[in-house]
RNA sequence: GGCCCCAUCGUCUAACGGUUAGGACACUACCCUUUCAAGGUAGCGAUACGGGUUCGAAUCCCGUUGGGGUCACCA
């Protein structure tokens, strides 16, 4: 049987990070099976819709490499794959389920259930619903002369219910810990339970990998599997990604939005890397390996269940370990070159360009730190530190000399340069160390810069005589 | 609070009854060196606690403690 997953997002705001993370696992599970992954549009709540929130989820799965084979998108045989456009599906199924007596009509209000509700937990026990109890004819014929009603499952008084997770022992649960879930609100529309298994169910969604934080509801969702009589799938739910103080990842704690963490000028295989790290290790120890090599050695069953602290530093090193080993010189400058037109930085792509990246790279290690370290490459007008300026200061005789040395190298490559300020210092008798300084100091502005003779033939021998002489007058 | 899940260095983790408990990030030194990085070398640093089972326990069992999740006509 071939491996159907599926991610089931809600648009409700930013593409989260925690989407890619059970992205990631789910994409990877179906291509290995040879299967489908198919991302479906969770909208059934009209109160929390956010109308670009689902082109933002594409978006970022797109630019994460997580294409789903079925989708909103670029549609399926399954569709539609937003739950709005399957909404008459969902009454049909909640109401096959009254019938069959797996389901009722409850009539409470808002203020009888919260009523119900704090007297259900004062007495230490799970709520139970008055409607439960109707005559379903009668409770029928009040729905059919128009009286507002949810649908309620009817969860067993007694018994229990067992959860198969594929990576814990089976959880059992008693059923009198269950409450009556709703499973048709009263606007008619679908809540989770409902609508997620009715689909996961037509879509032949055979594996839900998911977060923790889901646990507790998958016995209402076996219950429901039951009571259709259907198959149900193989859960695997996922440790939750972590705050520092390890409570569950939080806009508050943590940039919790992908599209964060691409302004910032992360790399989406350095994501994707980190994101692999989350809960498994490659079981040959590597740390740096790519979507491919994951789905080849990835298991499920080796996902650790302690909850990973999701830690920015880790994930800028990948970023760095990328950009100087993995992405090649020309694809680290292409990728820049792209970022900043996109912060609406226009610099012209060319050699000079290049040859400052390649400078800069193993410097970096997010793509946004790159212009505010290195204004002196782009403009006559660049910032002087303190230290730069004392050590310009310190060497006010020796700039003219050096300004009309370097002015006079034979070819103003990297190994002339070095050539010619060794022998600066040699008919000095000075150190190496005294006359570079004033030069770093008066050409970047600050002593904080790459490789000084490289730095030198990049910038070009007129801009760096000039910067000299006008720094030593 | 009820129910449920989880528990190895600060962080991500390896170990699948027998290892001086390994690696990576971070941190600290040192090397390289014209600065800052990168790179190299080294150091620091963990089996939450208490009982069992066993010749032998990080590993199996029980309890405690701790952390987390969840208890909506949200997902």
């Amino acid at each position: 049987m071939s491996v159907v997953t599926r991610i089931a997002p809600s648009p409700t705001g930013d593409p989260h990070v925690g989407t890619a993370y059970i992205g990631l696992f789910n994409h990877t599970l179906a291509r290995q099976g040879g299967g489908k992954f198919i991302l479906r549009v969770e909208d059934t709540d009209r109160n929390r819709y956010v109308p670009d929130s689902e082109k933002r989820i594409f978006q970022m799965m797109a630019w994460l490499g997580l294409t789903p084979d079925e989708s909103p998108l670029q549609g399926g045989p399954n569709g539609p794959y937003r739950q709005s456009e399957r909404f008459d599906l969902y009454g049909d199924y909640a109401r096959r389920l009254v019938a069959s007596g797996h389901a009722y009509y409850a009539f409470e209000t808002a203020e009888e259930l919260t009523a119900l509700r704090a007297a259900a937990q004062a007495a230490g026990h799970v709520i139970a619903v008055p409607s439960r109890d109707l005559d379903p004819a009668a409770a029928q014929t009040r729905v059919e002369a128009g009286e507002a009603a949810v649908i309620r499952l009817r969860v067993p008084a007694a018994g229990e219910t067992v959860v198969n997770d594929l990576l814990r022992d089976p959880i059992h649960f008693q059923n009198r810990e269950i409450d009556d879930k709703v499973l048709l609100k009263a606007d008619g529309f679908p809540t989770y339970h409902l609508a997620n298994v009715v689909d996961d169910h037509l879509m032949g969604v055979t594996h839900v990998v998911r977060a923790e934080e889901w646990i507790t509801s998958t016995p209402i969702h076996v219950l429901l599997y039951r009571a259709f009589g259907w198959h149900e799938p193989v859960f695997a739910h996922m440790p939750l990604l972590r705050n520092a103080d390890k409570s569950k990842i939080s806009k508050r704690k943590n940039p919790t939005s992908v599209e964060w963490y691409q302004q910032q000028g992360f790399l989406p295989e350095a994501m994707l890397n980190f994101l692999a790290t989350m809960g498994w290790t490659h079981p040959d120890g590597l740390e740096v390996f790519d979507l491919e090599e994951f789905g080849r050695v990835f298991r499920l069953q080796d996902v650790t269940l302690g909850g990973p602290v999701f830690d920015q530093a880790k994930l800028r090193w990948y970023n760095g370990k990328y950009l100087r080993e993995v992405l090649s010189a020309d694809e680290v400058a292409r990728r820049l070159h792209a970022f900043l037109a996109g912060q609406k930085t226009e610099l012209p792509y060319d050699d000079y360009f290049r040859a400052v990246v390649r400078l800069m790279t193993p410097r970096l290690e997010v793509f946004s730190e790159f212009l505010e370290k290195t204004p002196y490459f782009w403009s006559e007008t660049y910032p002087v530190t303190e230290k730069a300026q004392a050590a310009i200061d310190g060497a006010r005789d020796l700039l003219p000399e050096l300004a009309a040395t370097l002015k006079n190298v034979p070819t103003f490559d990297a190994a002339g340069i070095k050539a010619a300020f060794a022998a600066f210092a040699e008919q000095k008798g000075l150190k190496l160390g005294k006359v570079m300084p004033p030069v770093r100091a008066a050409v970047a502005g600050t002593m904080e810069s790459p490789d000084l003779p490289e730095l030198l033939a990049t910038l070009g021998r007129d801009r760096v005589v000039s910067r000299i002489v006008k720094m030593g007058s």
